[in-house]
DNA sequence: GCCGTTTTCGGCCCGACTGTTTTCAGTCG
């Protein structure tokens, strides 16, 4: 039994991080201190495992002293280190740290000169003018500042997807153990696989009156008070500041309440209005007809009361999907090839062999290795020195044969002209190319689908990565034609990826259906820098679920050699 | 704080953008 998991553990890090910054503390020891909260997300499976095997101490940027840090955090929840410098640095720092153009120089100039160290009074200050009169500051940056303020409140209400799914697993895991719980389901946005989440729904199945098991509740691990109450629902608050929402239903209901759980609004109003038409009223926790109940102990029995499909969780949207023939939907077994992700040899943090053994388990045919391109620096883009080290050590392991087949690929930069990162001779050799947009985000719309577009003009690039560049709730798309994006990839027979990364998930799904419709190929890039970014997969099968995307639509579901034959076929 | 085919010290990624200035510091990816 561990006290910290990964998460908390690299959040803790880069908390360490982040107050050593405002303390003034040499970069490259922050530096450390961030790298290594990289490193901890990156490890798979359990860290007390990782810690007893010594794997971690030899990961890359884990010494002594972050070492001990980790082991503390693991073993005990806490670090003197971290609570050390909690009374040293006022926590208001942090948050303002948080805020899009505010670094440790203009935080640390705010407070010497203003004696602000929380947000309220940054917000009243960058109000009344006192901001815009220091040095180096003006209008401009005063209303940038409130801007920032402005998004970090919207944006924490939400939570990314990958979050929500753990938490809500954490909490159904802890509400079973609950004595009369007969079974816990997550419900709400994490089941409709939403990019991100506001409200946390759980349905707990109960063999004893709802009532009777809400008392129990506030001894749930973590819950601070019951926010709202009534005779089978619950809203805990957890210490955190998050909510969740827990129903409670008998089996005999389990269906009908799953469904309202489980939404959207627009589903269940469709939903009712089609159980109105039929004679049905499906307005309470239970699902009736005239004055005789209905029993629907699964939602298939509900559906098929209303004379309905079963509608997977995914496509319950709009309303309109009753209406809609239900498609039959990719399902994560159906990829064969794992694409884009990153090893050592860039920003990766596992090893190629580390990577390629985890793909082998998860059971891929053949992996697209594609690190980064030279112009990113940042990220350690590869030399083309690299670029023959990568191909050599690929080419050992696949005449070796033992693991999936290894296919030569690079995220490429896509340059401010349109062109990708290497001249021809060494784009050739590579089986295929991920083109993606990492600087000069601020182009206008047109040069920047100009520029994309020329890229793709090019015979060697296979796949368009990360389309839109947006980072959820924390950065917005770059300006872009996606319809001219589209006609042009379907035109040169170039792919658009779903990039698999909770914090991108770009394409977004709601334009998925359009993108098919016009022709184009999409592939899902999981974006792995590491072996536990392997599990990015799934949120990439979820956003082309929600798409409406089945097998056929997605290149990596086809072969190794039909993979390698979409990607020749551009450059014949 | 971490690392080492320059290994116990001295280096660690760098170019572009923004808003402020009028030549550049601070921030970001």
């Amino acid at each position: 039994m561990t006290t910290m998991d990964r998460t908390g553990v690299a959040r803790a890090l880069e908390q360490i991080a982040s107050y050593l910054e405002l303390q003034g503390e040499n970069a490259f020891r922050v530096r450390a201190f961030k790298a290594a909260a990289k490193t901890v997300q990156g490890i798979p499976g359990d860290l007390a495992g990782a810690l007893r095997d010594g794997s971690l101490a030899e990961a890359k940027g884990i010494g002594p002293a972050i070492l001990q840090v980790i082991t503390e955090l693991v073993t005990t929840g806490r670090s003197v280190v971290l609570e050390q410098l909690r009374t040293e640095v006022p926590a208001g720092l942090l948050e303002m740290l948080e805020i899009s153009g505010l670094g440790v120089a203009k935080i640390r100039q705010i407070r010497d000169a203003l004696g602000i160290d929380n947000l309220p009074e940054l917000e009243a200050a960058a109000r009344d003018g006192r901001l815009a009169a220091l040095p180096r500051f003006g209008a401009r940056t005063a209303e940038n500042i409130l801007k920032g303020i402005a998004f970090l409140r919207q944006a924490s209400e939400w939570r990314l997807s990958h979050h929500a799914h753990d938490e809500s697993a954490a909490l159904c895991e802890a509400l079973l153990r609950l004595p009369h719980v007969l079974a816990a389901h997550v419900a709400g946005e994490v089941r409709r696989r939403l990019e991100v989440v506001r409200d946390m729904v759980i349905v707990l199945v109960a063999d004893v009156p709802p009532n009777e098991l809400l008392r129990q509740l506030e001894a749930i691990p973590g819950v601070k008070e019951i926010a709202g109450e009534d005779e089978r629902r619950a809203t805990l608050r957890f210490a955190g500041g998050g909510t969740v929402q827990v129903m409670v239903t008998p089996p005999q209901n389990l269906g009908t309440v799953l469904v309202q759980a489980t939404g959207s609004q627009a589903h269940l109003a469709a939903l009712a209005a089609r159980a109105t038409a039929k004679g049905f009223n499906l307005a309470g926790a239970a699902l009736w007809e005239g004055s005789r109940f209905v029993a629907t102990p699964t939602e298939e029995s509900l559906y098929a009361a209303l004379a309905l499909p079963w509608m997977p969780p995914e496509l319950r949207e709009d309303g309109g999907e009753l209406d809609r023939p239900v498609p039959e939907l990719v399902e994560g077994r159906d990829l064969r090839g794992f694409l884009h992700c990153h090893t050592t040899y860039s920003d990766g943090t596992s090893s190629l062999t580390d990577l390629t053994e985890a793909c082998r388990l998860e059971g891929y045919e053949y992996v697209g290795i594609t690190d980064h391109s030279r112009a990113a620096a940042y990220a350690g883009g590869l030399s083309p020195d690299s670029i023959r080290a990568q191909w050599a050590e690929i080419d050992e392991l696949n005449r070796r044969g033992t693991g999936p087949r290894l296919l030569k690929g690079i995220e490429s930069d896509i340059l401010v002209d349109g062109a990708l990162d290497y001249p021809d001779d060494i784009l050739a050799g590579f089986d295929f190319i991920i083109g993606s947009i990492h600087s000069r985000f601020n182009l206008s719309e047109a040069e920047m689908t100009e520029r994309v577009c020329r890229a793709m003009a090019s015979p060697y690039l296979t796949i368009i990565g990360h389309p839109t560049g947006r980072l959820l709730l924390s950065r917005e798309a770059y300006r872009i034609d996606l319809d001219r994006i589209f006609s042009a990839a379907a035109a040169h027979g170039v792919a658009i990826e779903i990039n698999a990364d909770p914090h991108r998930l770009d394409l977004d799904w709601r334009v998925l259906a359009r993108a098919r419709a016009m022709g184009v190929m999409i592939s899902i890039g999981a974006d792995a820098h590491s072996v536990a970014g392997i599990a990015n997969m799934s949120y990439g099968v979820g956003v082309a679920r929600k798409g409406g995307l089945g097998r056929d639509d997605l290149l990596n579901c086809r072969s190794a050699e039909d993979f390698l034959a979409f990607a020749r076929a551009r450059r014949s």
